[in-house]
Parts: structure tokens; C-alpha cells; sequence
DNA sequence: TATGAATGAGCGTTCATTCAT
DNA sequence: TATGAATGAACGCTCATTCAT
């Protein structure tokens, strides 16, 4: 059982199982067999399936925001900035593959199937989304990135990551250096010229 | 009914009920009653709900592979061919918006939640791919592109595009000049410098 | 295409099918395609599947008794008409194997699954049951056979039919001499002692 | 309900209804009904119809076999044994009316009409057939039986008891001393001539 | 806190039958 | 006579959820 106790199981569970085979694709069952616990217990803690996917995305979410927070406030311009985030966003991937995929499923670039209310998770990507923009005010002001729409840029760069990360967990397109010539791609783009 | 036919006229609601609500959010009833005939006959022209739903998508993208092809190859060099892919793809998205989104569910880049055969879905994306990579190694060739890695290129293009209409289509992120901004921003990381 | 024309062939190909998959294991379409007709036409011509079903039956079971009664009608005595109804019987099947076991299926002795009009059925049953019951009687008269209740020993030859048709075309417990032996069997047991 | 718990309930409205109606004439919703349980108990107890249909059949002959060794052991002679299986055979029948037919449906010797494994049925009949072996065997080597094929003489015992049976479960032509009959049908048929 | 028996709405699918041509 | 498109009742089965223990 991973985790302290059956509750802590249980979300990490949903989290492997949930990213593994989609929300629609999972069933309580497989949940609670995998944390190890009766499956009136995941009812028991988290009120429904849908709760727990909501929970689990959103346990992932922030701990991801944090981590983002904190390594791109090291970078010494806003183009750093970018490239730190996307850098740390992608071996954040790699390092919790297990785990992270529950984002792909949840996250407001997947299609979810289900009508659920997506407020808490969008709320949580808006938090995201605004590392990235505060990167890129940053990067216009002190002259390293080029004079560009902050917001449209800002989604551009999330949308390459969304792009390279489906690529590389969903599709068959994957390829050895896709992730960093990602970064280079978008760096390239972004960067104000000498 | 669209369609000339029951069986166009179910063709065309399952993609446009498979593109609004996912394979496991619809069900046949919702596509036959959209359609306006009796369940049954879904089953009876087109096998199975699988069976539908991989047609579905299938007949999107020859027919968007179709449309590039022709409107890529009038491109003037490489880099030409890549913006006017970009913008004929982002364009078809709009002209067909009621029925493109069944891509989004069907594509080797979704997070669908069944183990269907998407071998024939995969074939027809290589084709979509490979339009892209000649216009790669065109501008190679031609100087109209910098020396990048020719799959590395094609796989990020098509993956800002992949990003970029799943934020238009799903997410609550969209802008309106995020389609044009994603074509300038793909040109601009791509080109030679002078 | 059996049969002179599609009424008839219809009529062979069901033989066939209900034989070889029981009722419920049949449908409309598989006697169709065996026949070689359009589907529509099966209905046309026999109204539904359970009267297709029971006219099936009723022909073979029609055609077996006249030749039934035939044969034992040139018995030497009761003993003998029992004996050639039995070889008769027993070599009939295997002339007919591929139309014959429709009667498994459709036999009052069947575990036939729907609730369908059996009189017709157990009408032309009986006829087969009073060739033997005439034998009977006759072999008591012309002390071929020992003083027996008639009625239960033409109906236990009767199931020694059924008993040894089923061994043999539905079990695995089929044996080379089954048939002889079954015969051998019966005659035994029914005839005067010396 | 019949049985201590809504598992054995089902089991037995199973035996029942299987009994009466056959595989294909039996749904699920009539077993849950006759057992007063939900109709989604019994997917959860036995997994699927069929395996339902064969864990019914397979406890039913595995008491019988049990039984009828039991009482076969007790013979003085093969010949004894014969006779004694049979009566008790067709006691047993009679007996557990309610339950007995479920055996007609799923036997080697019944038409039904789904490819369903019968494996493990026809390894539970050869146990059958293997008391009816050792009594013939016996009888032979003892002097009450004839000399005749041990195979041929167990299938045909057995065939004699599926044709009597058949007849009295299945056909009209039931007779009130038909089993009483069959039994004296086959003693006379193998005994010894003195 | 923890269990799993029990429920039943809802699903995809089959297929006999009808009917316009 | 002949076709097969079209219908929809009925089926087996899944699984989120409830609840007594």
C-alpha cells in the first residue's frame, strides 16, 4: 500500500488508475484493489467517483504549481523563466509518470467525458497558467523576450507543452529529444532578437 | 436529416455527437435519435458503436488529409507550406466545427478510454504527418527553413496544432487571435534567419 | 441452390441450419444466406421463424414415416417389423444427416426453448409411434414377441431410438456398433423365449 | 427463498427455471425473480448466464453421481447394480422434479443451442457412466450379466435411461409404469440366460 | 474505520418482423 | 415473386452507489 494510511492509498491509486485508463475506463473496483482496500471504502472517503478524480487531479495539480512556483522564481529573466518552466514541467512528467497522467485526463485540454464540474480543476490551471504569464511580462520588461500579446503567448506555450506531452504519454509520435527540442522551439520563437 | 441517406444521416450525427461528448459520454441512442431513425440501424449499417465511431473519424481526416494536400502543395517554398498548412488545418477546424471535434476524440493525441483498433486512425495521421514533413525538408532545402531536425519539426508543428485546437475546442483558455498568434508563433521559431 | 426453386431451397437450408444450431441458435439471416435468397423472402414464404421451424420438421418427420412404414410393412412377422423399423430408422439418420437432426431439435423429446404449437409436431409423432405399436401387437399375436404391455413397449423401443439418436449425433459418447447394438438390445429383450 | 443465503437461492431458482425452460428460454431477470433477488446479484455471484447454467448442471449431477455410487456399491451383483442404478437413477428424478431437468438442458445428450464449454459437464457424466462400467464389468466377470461389449452396454444402459427419461419430462407419451418398464426393459435384455 | 452484499438504471447489441419498392 | 432497409422489444451485462454490519 503506498502511503500512510488507506485514504492516502487510495488517492495515489486513483491517480495511477485514472491516468492509466481514463475516468470513464476506471471503475471503483479496479481503484480499490489497487490501493488494497475494500471498495465501499473509496465511497466511504471520497463520496463518489467523480469526487475522487476532481480530488486526485487537483492533489496533482498543486503540487505541480508549487514546484513550478518555486523553480521558475530562480530564473534570472523572463526568457529563463519560460525555459525553466517548460524544463521543469517536463521532467516533472517524467519523474511522476506514474501519477501524472491523471492531468491528461482531467485537465481542461482533455475531453472528459463525463459533465463534471471542472471549476475547481480550471481554477487550479489558472494558477498555472499565470507562472507562465508572469515569465513572460518579466521576460517583455527586462528586454528578453520579444514585444508580443502577453496572453496569447502565454496560452502558446502552455499549448506546446500540451502538445508535446500528449505526443509523448498518448501517441505513438514520441521521439528521444522531443521535450527539449520543444523547449529550444519555443525559446526560439519567444526570444527578443539581438 | 443531413445526408442524403440513413446511413450518411448517421454517419454525420456520430461525429457530431462523438466530437461534442467523447465515445464513452455518447451512447448509440443520443447519435440515432440526432440522426432521427431507429437505434437499431446503427448497428445494422455500421457494426458497432466502435466500428462507428473509428468510421467516423476515419472519413474527417481523409478528408482533411485531402483538403492540405492539395492546398499545401500550391505553397510557393518549405516554409510557405508549413503556414499554409497551419492556417488551411486551423480553418477546416471552423468550417467544420460541428463535425472536426470527433478528431479530437479519435486521434492518436486523445486520451480516449477504450482499447479500440486504432491502427486505421493511426495510418491516416501518418498521412496528415507526412504532408507536413515534406514541407520540412522542402524548406530545408530550399533555405526557407533553418536546419532543424526534420522529425523533431514535424512532430512540434503538428503538436502546436494539436495544442492549440484542443484550447480552442475544450478548453475555457481561448483567445481570439490564438489561431493566427499560433501560426506566427510556429513561422517565426521555424524560419531562417536572414 | 437445394431444391427446385427458392421456396424449397429455403425449406432444405433451414433443415439444415435448425439441425446443426437448434432454434434459439438459428436465425432468419443464416437460413437466407444458406438458401441463397434474400432474407425478406423466408418471412414471404413461411410467415415466421416458428412456422419455418415446425414445417421443417413436420416434412422430415412426414418422409421418415412413410418410408418407415413402408419397410416393416414387409416384415415376416412382429419381431422382424420391430428389428426393420429399427435399422430403418437408425440407417435414415445417417442418410440424412444433414437434414435429420431438425427432429432432435423440434421432437417432443427435444428441450426445445420456445412455447411453440407442438400439436402438429406430436400428431406426426404419433403416426411414427403406431408403426412400432402395430409391430408390437402383431409380433404378441404371432408369438414373436413375449406377452408385454403394448403401450410401454412400443414407447421404450421408441426411446431407445430417441436414447441412441442422441448418443450418437449429439454426444461424444458416440461407438462404431452403436446402432447394431441398440438394435441387438431391443430384440433381446422383446422376444418370446424359445 | 429456497437456500440460506441469496446465493443459493439463486443456485436453485436457477436449477428450476433452467429446468422448465431451457437455456435460451430462460433470461436472467426470470432466475432473479423466482430467487427474489435483484437481477444484478446474480452477474455478481456466478459472473455470467452461462456459467450459471453450468455450475446449476454441474451441482446437480455431481449429487447424483455421489448418490448413485453410493447406492450401486450396495448391489450384490452387476447385474444387482444395473438395476439398482437405474432405479435409483430414475428415483432421483422424481425425487427433485423441480431441479432433476435442469440435467436435460445441459447434458451431452441435449440440443442446446450456445456454444457454452462443456467440458466440465462431460467430464461429470463420464463419472456417470463409469458406475454403470464397473456394474456391467462385474456383472460379466460374475456370471449375472451377459457377455456382451462393456462400452456399448454402458452407453446403451445410459441411453436407455436418457430416452425414458426424456420421455417423461419432455414428451405427451408419458405412462404411469414407463420407469418400472425400462428398468425390467434392460435387465432382461443383458441378464444371463440361466 | 472498514467491509462487501445488494440494488437497478443504463448500456450495446441482436434479430424477428414489417413494408415500401 | 423478390428485396433489404427499417423498426424497436428484449436481451445479458456493467458498475456507481447504498447500507447493514
Amino acid at each position: 500500500m503506498k502511503g500512510k494510511n488507506k485514504k492516502d492509498a487510495i488517492l495515489y491509486a486513483a491517480q495511477e488508475i485514472f491516468g492509466r485508463y481514463g475516468y470513464a475506463g476506471t471503475t471503483v473496483k479496479m481503484i480499490s484493489e489497487r490501493a488494497g482496500v475494500a471498495f465501499g471504502l473509496v465511497s466511504h472517503y471520497f463520496g463518489s467517483k467523480e469526487e475522487l478524480f476532481i480530488t486526485a487531479g487537483v492533489a496533482i495539480v498543486e503540487d505541480l504549481t508549487e514546484y513550478l512556483s518555486t523553480e521558475t522564481r530562480k530564473a534570472a529573466n523572463g526568457l529563463d523563466g519560460i525555459q525553466t518552466f517548460m524544463r521543469s514541467y517536463l521532467s516533472y512528467t517524467l519523474q511522476h509518470r506514474n501519477t501524472f497522467p491523471v492531468l491528461l485526463r482531467c485537465s481542461p485540454f482533455s475531453d472528459v467525458q463525463i459533465e463534471l464540474d471542472r471549476t475547481r480543476i480550471a481554477v487550479k490551471f489558472q494558477q498555472l497558467l499565470n507562472v507562465i504569464r508572469e515569465s513572460v511580462e518579466r521576460g517583455i520588461e527586462d528586454g528578453s523576450i520579444r514585444s508580443l500579446s502577453v496572453d496569447d503567448t502565454t496560452t502558446i506555450v502552455y499549448s506546446n507543452i500540451v502538445g508535446t506531452v500528449r505526443t509523448r504519454f498518448l501517441s505513438p509520435y514520441d521521439l528521444p529529444n522531443l521535450y527539449e527540442e520543444t523547449t529550444d522551439f519555443v525559446v526560439r520563437s519567444i526570444r527578443a532578437r539581438d
